[in-house]
RNA sequence: UGGGGCAUGGUGCAAUGGCAGCACAUCGGACUUUGAAUCCGCUGAUCUUGGUUCGACUCCAAGUGCCCCGGCCA
């Protein structure tokens, strides 16, 4: 209208603003993507992805992907060719701007040479227990390790044989010698290097030396002239350590900001929590359209699109929050009803017949895919006929107050068809109940009276001679809890598990369904959101995902 | 007196010394060939106590609460 939405501001925008006032990076944005190659992207991440890349874009700047792989033994290429394709979905793109912690092996080596040459930096030789003793506790100041003040020659000399292998895993380590009394835990001498006799996915078996994330991460974005480096709070306590070796390097200094990473209700955003599920089998993959991982939104129908308006409906700040996932279903919904064909299609099906219908006969409706916005798309035939499935739900035979669906006795549309009236119900010699006998009043045809009746209630149908069959899958969440990681003493995230979040439906759905797209999503009216599973839908056997659900009054109002 | 960080309706985020606002959620109503959507309306907040000021969510002081830090993880 008058004003693009504004942008809104937060407290990093205003830290670049000011940096750009004083000209601190020659007015230069360029940020990064670190993620470690060790678990797939979730919607914490998208956070993450909307900041560094949102806000360089924004500042007409550029954002590299940069893996953190210093750790090959958590690390694995299956990652990062998932990661890849996440980032690509949500929209982002790093150009030719790949790159790897492992790409800086070697000069990260050389300016460890140089801290050791220094005088900043020595080869320690306690065990990991004597280390974590000599550490001290959060209120008492650690003791100097006896290796610290080592000869300068000699810890060259120890480090050069630490790279050429000649020491067992854990038998050494590189150490930062700063302050075993400072009051910041990560200032203690910090390990610079540790030995591991690992293949990399990378470097294979190069080097048996692995740098720390510290050593590494502020040096990575040194050498790749990033000026903000945004992470999440917890690294608060690790940027003195971060200038510190900026500092002594005397290397081009990129700021790192902190912000609150993204909590969402009734879900779990540890990445080791979510392997847990997924090796464990509580769930069938990091894919799987429960989890919280970027893939698995997509493969359930999310559009990538409702993820970017999410995060930037959440904002930024530094205070820890716990975002009601309600919100980011609210923004799904929101743009899946703008976008979605409207279909039909009867999940827990109920039999119904119309006794006066003609035996036999057949006849199609041509219904617009948007009812409510006919020029918005096209319009399909839908066949009619004696037989019908409707909803389990839209019948009772003793209704609840203010239902106003199917009963016996009552006259209600079925959409775009015809006015129906409940004439018998059917039932075994048990009592339940097969279907339903109705009669049909064919002046009412497309579904509204000549004379100006009116029914309260509308339903939708599908003709039982044409009905495909598809599996549908409806999905609960994870955990029924709001914070599933806040437990009483000795329970699990796992105990807490909603095994009740996953059910596999069979369903009749209008013919024009044998038609759909992998990566469309259709209404099902009066139900939800549907889209087609991308792994288990084979041309013989549709499988849709439930996306979500149309928001439910009644249902609400009935529990109440 | 270890260090660092954060406190605004139920939730998330604004207001940067000048009428505390937006979104979601909740509740009520209108409309409806989706009990959806749409529309209208209600409820509800500045952690506490002092101070500065004509005026404080904002500045100052003290206190309280919550989060992070003792991996050769990131």
């Amino acid at each position: 209208m008058t004003e693009e939405t504004t942008t809104k501001t937060n407290f990093i925008r205003e830290i670049i603003d000011e940096h750009n006032r004083t000209g601190r990076f020659d007015g230069r944005v360029h940020t990064r993507f670190p993620p470690e190659p060790n678990g797939y992207l979730h919607i914490g991440h998208a956070k993450a992805l909307c900041i560094d890349f949102g806000i360089a874009e924004d500042y007409g700047g550029l954002t590299n992907l940069r893996y953190d792989d210093t750790n090959p033994v958590k690390e694995d290429v299956e990652y990062v060719d998932a990661i890849k394709e996440d980032i690509h979905w949500l929209g982002f793109d790093w150009g030719d701007r790949e790159y790897y912690a492992s790409d800086y092996f070697e000069p990260l080596y050389e300016m460890a040479l140089q801290l050791i040459e220094k005088g900043l930096a020595y080869v320690d030789e306690l065990s990991p227990d004597e280390m974590r003793e000599y550490r001290g506790t959060l209120t008492e100041p650690g003791k100097n390790s006896p290796w610290r003040e080592r000869p300068i020659e000699e810890n060259l000399d120890m480090f050069r044989r630490m790279r050429a292998g000649e020491f067992p895993d854990g038998s050494k380590t590189l150490r930062a010698k700063i302050d075993m009394a400072s009051p910041n835990m990560n200032m203690r001498d910090p390990v610079m290097y540790r030995i591991l006799h690992a293949t990399h996915h990378r470097t294979g078996d190069e080097w048996c030396i692995y740098p720390m994330y510290d050593f590494a991460h502020g040096q990575s974005d040194s050498l790749e002239g990033i000026t903000h480096s945004m992470c999440s709070l917890e690294y608060e306590n690790h940027r003195p350590l971060y200038d510190w070796f900026l500092d002594q390097l005397g290397i081009f200094h990129p700021q790192q900001i902190e912000f609150a990473r993204l909590n969402l209700t009734h879900t779990i955003m540890s990445k080791r929590k979510l392997r847990r599920l997924v090796e464990e089998g509580f769930v069938d993959g990091w894919t799987d359209p429960r989890m919280p991982t970027l893939s698995a939104m997509r493969r359930r129908g999310y559009p990538a699109a409702a993820i970017r308006e999410f995060i930037d409906t959440i904002g930024v700040a530094k205070s820890d929050s716990f975002v009601e996932v309600e919100l980011l279903e609210h923004i799904v919904r929101d743009q899946l009803n703008q976008s979605s064909k409207r279909r039909m299609a009867v999940l827990q099906p109920l039999k119904v017949v119309l006794t006066n219908y003609p035996e036999g006969q057949v006849e199609y409706f041509t219904i617009p895919d948007f009812p409510h916005n006919p020029e918005a798309g096209g319009t399909r035939q839908v066949p009619f006929g004696r037989e019908l499935w409707i909803e389990r739900e839209d019948f009772a035979e003793v209704p609840p107050p203010r239902y106003h669906r199917l009963s016996p006795g009552k006259e209600i549309r079925l959409m775009n068809a015809y006015f129906i009236t409940c004439t018998d119900v059917v039932k075994d010699e048990e009592g339940h109940l097969i279907e339903i006998h109705c009669t049909y009043d064919p002046e009412t045809q497309g579904g509204s009276a000549p004379d100006g009746r009116k029914v309260k209630g509308t339903i939708h149908w599908v003709s039982a001679a044409h009905a495909i069959e598809a599996e549908v899958r409806i999905y609960d969440q994870m955990f029924l809890d709001q914070h599933p990681e806040d437990l009483p003493e000795g329970e699990t995230f796992l105990d807490h598990f909603n095994h009740d979040s996953l059910q596999i439906l069979r369903g009749y759905l209008e013919p024009d369904l044998a038609n759909a797209k992998i990566g469309e999503t259709y209404q099902f009216v009066r139900d939800g959101y549907f889209t087609l599973d991308n792994i288990h839908t084979k041309p013989e056997k549709l499988v849709f995902n439930r996306t979500i659900g149309l928001v439910d009054t009644w249902a609400k109002v009935h529990k109440g």
